[in-house]
RNA sequence: GUGGGUAUAGUUCAGUGGCAGAACGCCAGACUGUGGCUCUGGAUGUCGUGGGUUCGACCCCCACUACCCACCCCA
Protein backbone atom coordinates (compact mmCIF):
# COMPACT_ATOMS: atom_id res chain seq x y z
CA UNK A 1 0.00 0.00 0.00
CA UNK A 2 1.09 3.30 -0.37
CA UNK A 3 2.07 5.42 1.88
CA UNK A 4 -0.43 7.62 3.57
CA UNK A 5 -0.35 11.20 2.97
CA UNK A 6 0.32 13.41 5.89
CA UNK A 7 -0.30 16.99 6.90
CA UNK A 8 2.56 19.00 5.61
CA UNK A 9 4.88 20.31 8.70
CA UNK A 10 3.92 23.32 10.68
CA UNK A 11 0.28 22.36 9.63
CA UNK A 12 -2.22 20.73 11.51
CA UNK A 13 -5.67 19.40 11.54
CA UNK A 14 -8.15 21.51 14.36
CA UNK A 15 -10.48 18.58 15.22
CA UNK A 16 -14.07 18.31 16.98
CA UNK A 17 -14.07 18.92 20.11
CA UNK A 18 -11.14 20.85 20.28
CA UNK A 19 -12.46 23.08 17.46
CA UNK A 20 -15.55 24.60 19.69
CA UNK A 21 -12.80 26.46 21.75
CA UNK A 22 -11.28 27.62 18.16
CA UNK A 23 -15.49 28.97 17.46
CA UNK A 24 -15.64 30.65 20.81
CA UNK A 25 -12.94 32.53 20.99
CA UNK A 26 -13.62 33.75 17.46
CA UNK A 27 -17.37 34.28 18.27
CA UNK A 28 -16.02 36.20 21.53
CA UNK A 29 -13.70 39.15 19.34
CA UNK A 30 -16.90 39.25 16.81
CA UNK A 31 -18.71 40.17 19.08
CA UNK A 32 -16.64 42.61 20.92
CA UNK A 33 -15.71 43.92 17.91
CA UNK A 34 -19.08 44.84 16.64
CA UNK A 35 -19.48 46.77 20.40
CA UNK A 36 -16.65 48.40 19.11
CA UNK A 37 -17.93 49.57 15.98
CA UNK A 38 -15.52 47.73 13.74
CA UNK A 39 -16.45 45.32 10.70
CA UNK A 40 -15.29 42.59 8.80
CA UNK A 41 -13.04 42.99 5.81
CA UNK A 42 -11.76 39.29 4.08
CA UNK A 43 -8.57 40.36 2.06
CA UNK A 44 -6.94 37.25 -0.71
CA UNK A 45 -4.51 34.94 1.15
CA UNK A 46 -1.66 35.76 -0.99
CA UNK A 47 -0.84 38.94 -2.78
CA UNK A 48 1.76 40.23 -4.92
CA UNK A 49 4.93 39.26 -3.15
CA UNK A 50 6.16 43.85 -3.21
CA UNK A 51 3.17 44.20 -1.08
CA UNK A 52 5.33 42.48 1.88
CA UNK A 53 8.59 43.66 0.89
CA UNK A 54 7.57 46.91 0.93
CA UNK A 55 5.73 47.25 4.41
CA UNK A 56 6.82 44.71 6.85
CA UNK A 57 10.34 45.56 5.48
CA UNK A 58 13.04 43.91 3.11
CA UNK A 59 15.44 43.32 5.63
CA UNK A 60 12.98 41.55 8.33
CA UNK A 61 13.84 38.01 9.04
CA UNK A 62 9.43 37.98 8.06
CA UNK A 63 10.54 39.01 4.07
CA UNK A 64 13.94 37.74 4.10
CA UNK A 65 13.68 34.43 4.84
CA UNK A 66 10.20 32.86 6.08
CA UNK A 67 7.92 33.78 3.07
CA UNK A 68 5.84 31.26 1.15
CA UNK A 69 6.69 32.72 -2.09
CA UNK A 70 6.33 31.21 -5.76
CA UNK A 71 6.23 32.58 -8.92
CA UNK A 72 3.01 32.40 -11.13
CA UNK A 73 3.67 31.78 -14.62
CA UNK A 74 2.17 33.03 -17.61
CA UNK A 75 -0.12 31.16 -19.36
CA UNK A 76 -0.55 33.03 -22.17
CA UNK A 77 1.60 35.73 -24.29
CA UNK A 78 -0.16 38.91 -22.63
CA UNK A 79 0.74 37.43 -19.51
CA UNK A 80 3.58 38.66 -16.89
CA UNK A 81 5.34 36.39 -14.37
CA UNK A 82 4.52 37.49 -11.41
CA UNK A 83 5.77 36.72 -7.81
CA UNK A 84 3.17 35.77 -5.30
CA UNK A 85 3.50 35.36 -1.84
CA UNK A 86 0.90 33.43 0.78
CA UNK A 87 0.74 36.41 3.67
CA UNK A 88 2.71 36.61 6.61
CA UNK A 89 0.56 39.20 7.90
CA UNK A 90 -2.85 40.57 7.35
CA UNK A 91 -2.05 44.34 7.78
CA UNK A 92 -0.53 44.72 5.23
CA UNK A 93 -3.28 43.34 2.95
CA UNK A 94 -5.58 45.68 4.69
CA UNK A 95 -3.60 48.77 4.18
CA UNK A 96 -3.44 47.86 -0.11
CA UNK A 97 -7.54 47.24 0.25
CA UNK A 98 -8.21 50.28 1.92
CA UNK A 99 -5.86 52.43 -0.71
CA UNK A 100 -7.33 50.13 -3.64
CA UNK A 101 -10.63 51.23 -3.05
CA UNK A 102 -10.25 54.11 -2.05
CA UNK A 103 -11.76 54.08 1.30
CA UNK A 104 -10.14 57.60 2.30
CA UNK A 105 -12.02 59.43 0.19
CA UNK A 106 -15.36 58.09 2.55
CA UNK A 107 -13.68 60.95 4.74
CA UNK A 108 -14.58 58.27 7.35
CA UNK A 109 -12.39 56.47 9.79
CA UNK A 110 -12.42 52.61 9.10
CA UNK A 111 -12.47 50.21 11.47
CA UNK A 112 -11.99 47.04 10.01
CA UNK A 113 -11.16 43.43 11.39
CA UNK A 114 -10.11 40.00 10.14
CA UNK A 115 -9.79 36.78 10.78
CA UNK A 116 -7.87 34.44 8.81
CA UNK A 117 -5.26 32.13 8.62
CA UNK A 118 -1.57 33.32 7.91
CA UNK A 119 1.96 31.50 6.44
CA UNK A 120 5.58 31.62 7.83
CA UNK A 121 7.42 29.21 7.15
CA UNK A 122 9.19 29.17 10.39
CA UNK A 123 10.62 25.57 12.35
CA UNK A 124 7.24 25.19 14.29
CA UNK A 125 7.65 24.59 18.28
CA UNK A 126 5.22 25.59 21.29
CA UNK A 127 2.73 28.15 19.98
CA UNK A 128 4.02 28.13 16.48
CA UNK A 129 3.07 27.11 12.86
CA UNK A 130 3.94 27.80 9.76
CA UNK A 131 0.04 27.56 8.91
CA UNK A 132 -1.32 29.70 11.98
CA UNK A 133 -4.61 31.87 12.82
CA UNK A 134 -4.68 35.65 13.36
CA UNK A 135 -7.31 37.78 14.88
CA UNK A 136 -7.00 41.56 13.96
CA UNK A 137 -8.52 44.92 13.85
CA UNK A 138 -7.19 47.86 12.12
CA UNK A 139 -8.01 51.60 12.56
CA UNK A 140 -6.93 53.91 9.44
CA UNK A 141 -8.09 57.29 7.69
CA UNK A 142 -7.14 60.40 6.84
CA UNK A 143 -6.25 62.17 9.44
CA UNK A 144 -8.98 64.94 9.04
CA UNK A 145 -10.87 61.41 10.33
CA UNK A 146 -8.71 61.20 13.87
CA UNK A 147 -7.05 58.11 13.02
CA UNK A 148 -3.54 60.12 14.26
CA UNK A 149 -5.70 60.23 17.62
CA UNK A 150 -4.21 59.27 21.09
CA UNK A 151 -7.63 58.39 21.70
CA UNK A 152 -7.59 54.85 19.15
CA UNK A 153 -4.93 53.80 20.36
CA UNK A 154 -6.48 53.34 23.41
CA UNK A 155 -9.18 52.35 22.66
CA UNK A 156 -7.92 49.25 21.12
CA UNK A 157 -6.18 48.22 23.96
CA UNK A 158 -8.84 49.00 25.94
CA UNK A 159 -10.71 46.79 23.84
CA UNK A 160 -8.25 43.40 23.88
CA UNK A 161 -8.39 43.98 27.60
CA UNK A 162 -12.15 43.44 27.17
CA UNK A 163 -11.94 40.83 24.62
CA UNK A 164 -9.58 38.49 27.23
CA UNK A 165 -12.24 39.09 29.60
CA UNK A 166 -14.67 37.74 27.54
CA UNK A 167 -12.86 34.88 26.43
CA UNK A 168 -11.46 34.17 29.40
CA UNK A 169 -8.16 34.90 29.81
CA UNK A 170 -6.99 35.83 33.01
CA UNK A 171 -3.37 35.74 33.03
CA UNK A 172 -1.76 38.51 31.13
CA UNK A 173 0.17 40.97 31.03
CA UNK A 174 0.15 43.97 28.87
CA UNK A 175 3.39 46.21 28.06
CA UNK A 176 3.22 49.57 26.31
CA UNK A 177 6.29 51.55 24.30
CA UNK A 178 6.70 54.24 21.78
CA UNK A 179 9.39 53.52 19.18
CA UNK A 180 8.59 57.48 18.29
CA UNK A 181 8.61 58.23 14.54
CA UNK A 182 10.90 57.24 11.47
CA UNK A 183 13.56 60.47 12.05
CA UNK A 184 13.43 59.44 16.00
CA UNK A 185 14.29 55.39 15.56
CA UNK A 186 17.15 56.67 12.76
CA UNK A 187 18.15 58.87 15.55
CA UNK A 188 18.34 56.23 18.49
CA UNK A 189 19.50 53.55 16.10
CA UNK A 190 22.82 55.63 15.54
CA UNK A 191 22.98 56.33 19.47
CA UNK A 192 22.85 52.52 19.99
CA UNK A 193 25.14 51.90 17.60
CA UNK A 194 27.77 54.21 19.21
CA UNK A 195 26.93 53.58 22.72
CA UNK A 196 27.54 49.24 21.84
CA UNK A 197 30.37 50.09 20.24
CA UNK A 198 32.31 50.45 23.32
CA UNK A 199 30.84 47.57 24.94
CA UNK A 200 29.93 45.01 22.74
CA UNK A 201 32.55 42.68 23.21
CA UNK A 202 31.98 41.92 26.98
CA UNK A 203 28.34 40.68 25.88
CA UNK A 204 27.45 37.20 24.40
CA UNK A 205 28.05 35.82 20.38
CA UNK A 206 24.28 36.93 19.48
CA UNK A 207 24.47 40.65 20.97
CA UNK A 208 27.74 41.07 19.29
CA UNK A 209 25.94 40.33 15.87
CA UNK A 210 23.20 42.11 16.70
CA UNK A 211 25.16 45.33 17.65
CA UNK A 212 26.04 45.16 13.73
CA UNK A 213 23.20 43.83 12.53
CA UNK A 214 20.31 44.85 14.15
CA UNK A 215 21.28 47.11 17.13
CA UNK A 216 17.88 47.20 18.54
CA UNK A 217 17.94 43.54 18.32
CA UNK A 218 19.68 43.61 21.63
CA UNK A 219 17.58 45.31 24.05
CA UNK A 220 15.76 41.64 23.26
CA UNK A 221 18.39 39.82 24.91
CA UNK A 222 17.56 37.57 27.86
CA UNK A 223 21.51 36.49 28.63
CA UNK A 224 21.28 37.04 32.72
CA UNK A 225 25.06 38.32 31.94
CA UNK A 226 24.51 40.96 29.69
CA UNK A 227 21.41 42.72 31.42
CA UNK A 228 23.55 45.00 33.32
CA UNK A 229 25.20 46.99 30.35
CA UNK A 230 21.34 46.71 28.15
CA UNK A 231 20.22 48.51 30.90
CA UNK A 232 22.75 51.34 30.83
CA UNK A 233 22.22 51.55 27.05
CA UNK A 234 20.66 54.99 25.39
CA UNK A 235 16.71 54.85 26.21
CA UNK A 236 14.12 55.24 23.16
CA UNK A 237 12.40 57.64 25.14
CA UNK A 238 15.41 59.88 25.22
CA UNK A 239 14.59 59.87 21.63
CA UNK A 240 11.36 60.85 20.76
CA UNK A 241 10.74 64.16 19.34
CA UNK A 242 8.08 66.65 21.67
CA UNK A 243 5.04 65.32 19.30
CA UNK A 244 5.49 61.51 19.30
CA UNK A 245 6.28 62.01 23.52
CA UNK A 246 2.88 64.17 23.81
CA UNK A 247 0.97 61.63 21.97
CA UNK A 248 2.83 58.70 24.10
CA UNK A 249 1.38 60.61 27.26
CA UNK A 250 -1.88 61.41 26.00
CA UNK A 251 -2.34 56.82 25.55
CA UNK A 252 -0.95 56.48 28.94
CA UNK A 253 -3.24 59.13 30.55
CA UNK A 254 -6.43 57.19 28.66
CA UNK A 255 -5.38 54.11 29.85
CA UNK A 256 -4.69 55.24 33.34
CA UNK A 257 -7.97 56.64 33.26
CA UNK A 258 -10.04 53.48 32.67
CA UNK A 259 -8.25 51.55 34.97
CA UNK A 260 -6.03 49.31 32.91
CA UNK A 261 -2.90 48.08 34.29
CA UNK A 262 0.51 47.76 32.12
CA UNK A 263 4.22 48.21 32.26
CA UNK A 264 5.83 50.92 30.08
CA UNK A 265 8.42 48.74 27.91
CA UNK A 266 11.16 50.24 26.60
CA UNK A 267 13.05 47.14 25.60
CA UNK A 268 10.25 45.74 23.80
CA UNK A 269 11.52 45.20 20.28
CA UNK A 270 8.96 44.39 17.33
CA UNK A 271 9.88 42.81 14.10
CA UNK A 272 8.16 44.75 11.42
CA UNK A 273 9.19 47.45 9.92
CA UNK A 274 6.51 49.95 9.60
CA UNK A 275 5.52 50.81 13.47
CA UNK A 276 5.61 53.93 14.88
CA UNK A 277 4.65 55.58 17.93
CA UNK A 278 2.34 53.04 19.81
CA UNK A 279 3.19 49.64 20.15
CA UNK A 280 2.21 46.96 22.38
CA UNK A 281 2.17 43.35 23.63
CA UNK A 282 -0.20 40.96 25.49
CA UNK A 283 1.81 38.14 27.10
CA UNK A 284 1.01 35.51 29.11
CA UNK A 285 2.27 32.72 30.77
CA UNK A 286 0.96 29.42 29.52
CA UNK A 287 2.73 29.75 26.44
CA UNK A 288 6.15 28.00 26.78
CA UNK A 289 9.11 30.24 25.17
CA UNK A 290 6.58 31.91 22.30
CA UNK A 291 4.98 34.06 25.58
CA UNK A 292 3.44 37.12 22.52
CA UNK A 293 -0.48 36.62 22.82
CA UNK A 294 -1.44 39.16 20.63
CA UNK A 295 1.12 42.09 19.57
CA UNK A 296 0.28 45.49 17.41
CA UNK A 297 0.49 49.25 17.42
CA UNK A 298 1.01 52.34 15.27
CA UNK A 299 2.04 52.61 11.16
CA UNK A 300 1.44 56.39 10.61
CA UNK A 301 3.50 56.23 7.49
CA UNK A 302 2.56 52.65 5.82
CA UNK A 303 0.09 54.05 3.68
CA UNK A 304 2.39 56.52 1.68
CA UNK A 305 4.93 53.87 1.57
CA UNK A 306 2.58 51.51 -0.22
CA UNK A 307 1.62 55.00 -2.61
CA UNK A 308 -1.47 55.63 -0.92
CA UNK A 309 -2.70 58.93 0.80
CA UNK A 310 -1.54 60.07 4.07
CA UNK A 311 -3.64 57.29 6.50
CA UNK A 312 -2.34 57.15 9.95
CA UNK A 313 -3.69 53.78 11.44
CA UNK A 314 -2.76 51.24 14.41
CA UNK A 315 -3.39 47.89 14.67
CA UNK A 316 -3.03 44.60 16.45
CA UNK A 317 -2.62 40.68 15.20
CA UNK A 318 -3.32 38.39 17.93
CA UNK A 319 -2.52 34.59 17.56
CA UNK A 320 -5.76 32.26 17.60
CA UNK A 321 -3.50 29.24 18.04
CA UNK A 322 -1.83 30.72 21.57
CA UNK A 323 -4.89 32.06 22.12
CA UNK A 324 -6.44 28.63 22.73
CA UNK A 325 -3.35 27.47 24.53
CA UNK A 326 -4.06 29.38 27.21
CA UNK A 327 -6.95 29.15 27.44
CA UNK A 328 -6.40 25.40 27.49
CA UNK A 329 -3.51 26.25 30.24
CA UNK A 330 -6.09 28.22 32.61
CA UNK A 331 -8.17 25.05 33.62
CA UNK A 332 -11.23 27.60 34.87
CA UNK A 333 -11.94 27.16 30.94
CA UNK A 334 -13.58 24.62 29.98
CA UNK A 335 -14.31 23.21 26.16
CA UNK A 336 -18.28 24.36 25.16
CA UNK A 337 -20.43 21.83 24.96
CA UNK A 338 -21.98 21.13 21.48
CA UNK A 339 -23.51 18.33 22.05
CA UNK A 340 -26.86 17.72 20.89
CA UNK A 341 -30.06 17.89 23.06
CA UNK A 342 -31.68 14.58 21.81
CA UNK A 343 -30.81 11.10 20.77
CA UNK A 344 -34.14 9.64 18.32
CA UNK A 345 -33.83 5.72 18.44
CA UNK A 346 -35.61 4.07 16.22
CA UNK A 347 -36.69 0.52 17.45
CA UNK A 348 -37.21 -2.61 15.29
CA UNK A 349 -37.83 -2.55 11.65
CA UNK A 350 -39.18 0.06 9.44
CA UNK A 351 -38.57 2.58 11.70
CA UNK A 352 -36.25 4.47 10.25
CA UNK A 353 -38.68 6.27 7.94
CA UNK A 354 -41.07 7.33 10.90
CA UNK A 355 -37.69 8.33 13.05
CA UNK A 356 -36.87 10.63 10.35
CA UNK A 357 -39.73 12.56 10.33
CA UNK A 358 -39.54 13.66 14.29
CA UNK A 359 -35.69 14.50 13.51
CA UNK A 360 -36.78 16.45 10.88
CA UNK A 361 -39.69 18.35 12.97
CA UNK A 362 -37.23 18.08 15.96
CA UNK A 363 -34.48 20.62 13.81
CA UNK A 364 -37.18 22.55 12.37
CA UNK A 365 -37.80 23.41 15.99
CA UNK A 366 -34.04 24.10 16.56
CA UNK A 367 -33.70 21.23 18.91
CA UNK A 368 -30.15 19.82 17.77
CA UNK A 369 -30.87 15.89 17.05
CA UNK A 370 -28.99 12.85 16.79
CA UNK A 371 -30.66 10.58 14.75
CA UNK A 372 -29.77 6.45 15.04
CA UNK A 373 -30.93 3.57 12.88
CA UNK A 374 -32.73 0.81 13.44
CA UNK A 375 -30.04 -2.00 13.17
CA UNK A 376 -29.46 -1.36 17.02
CA UNK A 377 -31.14 -2.68 20.18
CA UNK A 378 -32.17 -0.52 22.79
CA UNK A 379 -29.10 -1.35 24.63
CA UNK A 380 -26.94 -0.28 21.70
CA UNK A 381 -29.01 2.77 20.82
CA UNK A 382 -28.00 3.87 24.68
CA UNK A 383 -25.02 3.38 23.98
CA UNK A 384 -25.03 5.25 20.78
CA UNK A 385 -26.88 7.96 22.65
CA UNK A 386 -24.30 8.68 25.43
CA UNK A 387 -21.46 8.48 23.19
CA UNK A 388 -23.21 11.15 21.13
CA UNK A 389 -23.52 13.27 24.51
CA UNK A 390 -26.85 14.01 23.98
CA UNK A 391 -29.20 14.54 27.18
CA UNK A 392 -32.96 12.59 26.22
CA UNK A 393 -33.09 9.85 24.43
CA UNK A 394 -36.39 9.18 22.13
CA UNK A 395 -37.40 5.58 20.92
CA UNK A 396 -39.39 5.26 18.17
CA UNK A 397 -41.24 1.94 18.21
CA UNK A 398 -44.41 0.73 16.77
CA UNK A 399 -45.66 1.37 19.95
CA UNK A 400 -45.42 5.00 19.52
CA UNK A 401 -46.17 4.86 16.20
CA UNK A 402 -49.81 3.48 16.70
CA UNK A 403 -50.65 5.44 19.93
CA UNK A 404 -48.69 8.70 19.11
CA UNK A 405 -47.03 8.58 22.32
CA UNK A 406 -43.69 8.71 22.65
CA UNK A 407 -40.71 7.62 25.33
CA UNK A 408 -38.57 10.45 26.16
CA UNK A 409 -35.81 9.68 28.65
CA UNK A 410 -33.78 12.18 30.33
CA UNK A 411 -30.48 10.13 30.05
CA UNK A 412 -28.87 11.64 33.05
CA UNK A 413 -31.86 11.49 35.73
CA UNK A 414 -33.17 8.40 34.17
CA UNK A 415 -36.36 10.01 34.29
CA UNK A 416 -39.00 8.82 31.69
CA UNK A 417 -41.91 10.33 30.61
CA UNK A 418 -44.34 9.92 27.30
CA UNK A 419 -45.36 12.75 25.54
CA UNK A 420 -47.06 13.39 22.65
CA UNK A 421 -45.55 13.83 19.41
CA UNK A 422 -45.94 17.59 19.43
CA UNK A 423 -45.47 18.00 22.91
CA UNK A 424 -41.55 16.22 22.42
CA UNK A 425 -39.91 20.05 21.57
CA UNK A 426 -41.41 21.65 24.07
CA UNK A 427 -40.21 19.27 26.89
CA UNK A 428 -36.86 19.98 25.62
CA UNK A 429 -36.87 23.21 25.77
CA UNK A 430 -38.21 23.61 29.17
C1' G B 1 19.16 27.53 9.51
C1' U B 2 21.37 25.40 14.60
C1' G B 3 20.89 22.36 19.08
C1' G B 4 18.44 18.75 22.50
C1' G B 5 14.64 15.02 23.25
C1' U B 6 11.23 11.39 21.46
C1' A B 7 9.30 7.43 17.93
C1' U B 8 5.99 0.13 20.54
C1' A B 9 -1.98 -1.22 19.83
C1' G B 10 -7.10 3.68 18.45
C1' U B 11 -5.01 6.61 23.07
C1' U B 12 -1.57 7.06 27.28
C1' C B 13 2.65 4.43 28.10
C1' A B 14 5.67 -0.07 30.23
C1' G B 15 9.30 -3.58 28.33
C1' U B 16 13.59 -7.34 27.36
C1' G B 17 19.86 -9.42 22.90
C1' G B 18 15.67 -15.27 22.62
C1' C B 19 7.00 -15.99 22.23
C1' A B 20 4.96 -8.34 21.54
C1' G B 21 2.78 -6.23 26.95
C1' A B 22 -0.66 -3.11 30.60
C1' A B 23 -4.52 0.35 31.32
C1' C B 24 -8.24 2.82 28.97
C1' G B 25 -10.86 2.54 24.50
C1' C B 26 -12.96 -0.74 20.52
C1' C B 27 -15.82 -5.32 18.74
C1' A B 28 -18.89 -9.70 19.98
C1' G B 29 -21.76 -12.59 23.43
C1' A B 30 -24.46 -13.42 28.23
C1' C B 31 -28.80 -9.42 26.85
C1' U B 32 -33.75 -8.74 19.78
C1' G B 33 -38.19 -2.51 23.75
C1' U B 34 -34.95 0.46 28.79
C1' G B 35 -28.58 1.30 29.08
C1' G B 36 -24.71 3.01 32.49
C1' C B 37 -22.75 -2.42 36.52
C1' U B 38 -20.81 -7.21 35.90
C1' C B 39 -18.92 -11.52 33.51
C1' U B 40 -16.86 -14.21 29.15
C1' G B 41 -14.40 -14.00 24.65
C1' G B 42 -11.89 -11.25 20.52
C1' A B 43 -8.89 -8.00 17.44
C1' U B 44 -5.41 -4.79 18.60
C1' G B 45 0.83 -3.96 15.85
C1' U B 46 5.66 -3.41 9.38
C1' C B 47 7.87 -2.07 17.70
C1' G B 48 8.98 5.31 12.48
C1' U B 49 12.10 3.92 7.66
C1' G B 50 16.61 1.83 5.61
C1' G B 51 21.12 -0.39 6.50
C1' G B 52 24.83 -2.79 9.85
C1' U B 53 26.63 -6.05 14.14
C1' U B 54 24.80 -10.94 15.84
C1' C B 55 23.15 -17.86 15.60
C1' G B 56 19.21 -14.41 16.81
C1' A B 57 17.73 -7.12 17.03
C1' C B 58 11.72 -3.91 19.21
C1' C B 59 16.44 -3.76 22.25
C1' C B 60 23.26 -2.49 20.31
C1' C B 61 25.58 0.72 16.11
C1' C B 62 24.98 4.06 11.69
C1' A B 63 22.00 6.91 8.47
C1' C B 64 17.39 8.97 7.26
C1' U B 65 12.47 10.75 8.29
C1' A B 66 8.71 12.63 11.37
C1' C B 67 7.08 14.87 15.76
C1' C B 68 8.10 17.73 20.30
C1' C B 69 11.01 21.45 22.84
C1' A B 70 14.57 25.33 22.63
C1' C B 71 17.73 29.07 19.90
C1' C B 72 16.39 32.65 16.26
C1' C B 73 12.05 35.40 15.21
C1' C B 74 7.14 36.49 16.07
C1' A B 75 1.14 36.15 16.90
Amino acid sequence: MADPIKAVRGTRDILPPDSALWQHVEQAARDVFQRYDFHEIRTPIFEDTQLFARSVGEETDIVSKEMFTWEDRPRAQSEKAQSLTLRPENTAGVVRAYIEHKLGETGKLQKLYYIGPQFRRERPQKGRFRQFYQIGAEVLGPPSAGSESPARDAEIITMLAQLLREVGIRNWELQLNSVGCADDRARYNQALREALAGVKDKMCADCRRRAETNPLRVLDCKVPEDQRIIESLPKISAYLDEPCREHFNEVRKILNHVGLRYQVNERMVRGLDYYTRTTFEFTHGGLGAQSALLGGGRYDGLSEGLGGPKAPGIGFALGLDRFVLALQSEETVGIPDQSPAIYVAPLGQGMNAEAAVIARDLRKQQIATELGDDTFRAKKSFEAAERSGAKFILFVGENEIASEQFALKNLKSGEQMTVARAEIANKLKS
